[in-house]
DNA sequence: ATCGACCTTCCAACCGCTGGAAGGTCAAGA
DNA sequence: TCTTGACCTTCCAGCGGTTGGAAGGTCGAT
């Protein structure tokens, strides 16, 4: 299979895939006497499955991890979930930096009016001394 | 005042001071005879208010458009709540999505023995056709 | 004169892609 | 057989928003 068909079958873009090997992500692929590279049905389960971890928002170093122990059938589930319950912190501390941020751009938001006056709270408060 | 001096009294890094003169954001800098950059007060005024607009996660773009209404005294208030508004509904999405990672990832975590033993429905869900 | 703290520019890396350019390969049709 | 067009290859650059380092100039105090 050509890296054309692999990109179709695995929902991961051919270029992703090039580069997905060139940062060790995926092994290398074996070439054709032309060069192209050559792969086979398990190449796709392997692209899903960083494309499932990606999409539940995994880092590549993450990933790498989470291949690696996909791989050793022995590994503990305990590393998995580790693994896993890190990341969810990470997750909810991004969240609640984001929620910060809104709540605070609501509260200016409420007080302006959003007319063609020029009077507005949230420049108000971007331009004054305080700390948000 | 001197772009060390500057950094210090408006809490962003001489570095970022240069790199945001250089993108654009922030007007270029007069220089002394030796070739430093030269500010006054008023610089550090502006550099605060790109502080508080980066602390409240607007991006660069955003931060030009809400400079120019800034300088603008006459402006619509309407323009910058509107600006303002959009920021929130990509905040808000973005939330959206972290959230559902939390969300499948929990789910995922909560039937993980997290043991000595093997098994792991956080790495068999990653590994099996299903989409998440 | 010398030292250290400052300043300058330029170049590179982080992350996770995405795009383009320039060129080689392959299979099908005229 | 020749040409077309779809594929493949590598390399290089850019996005956003910093951060770091190297190599060199300048300043003020000792």
């Amino acid at each position: 299979m050509n890296i054309g068909q692999l990109a179709k079958h695995s929902g991961v873009n051919a270029k992703l895939i090039r580069h997905y090997e060139s940062i060790g992500l995926i092994p290398k692929a074996s070439r054709t006497d032309s060069g192209y590279r050559s792969y086979s049905d398990n190449d796709i389960h392997i692209l899903k499955f960083v494309r499932r971890a990606r999409s539940l928002g995994f880092s590549m170093k993450e990933i790498k991890k989470l291949i690696g122990l996909w791989r050793n059938k022995s590994r503990p589930s305990r590393d998995v979930k580790m693994l896993a319950s890190d990341h969810i912190k990470q997750l909810e501390q991004k969240i609640a930096e984001l929620q910060a941020m809104v709540d605070s751009l609501r509260h200016l938001s409420k007080n302006c009016h959003g007319d063609h006056r020029p009077d507005c709270p949230i420049l108000n408060k971007l331009e004054s001394e305080e700390e948000l």
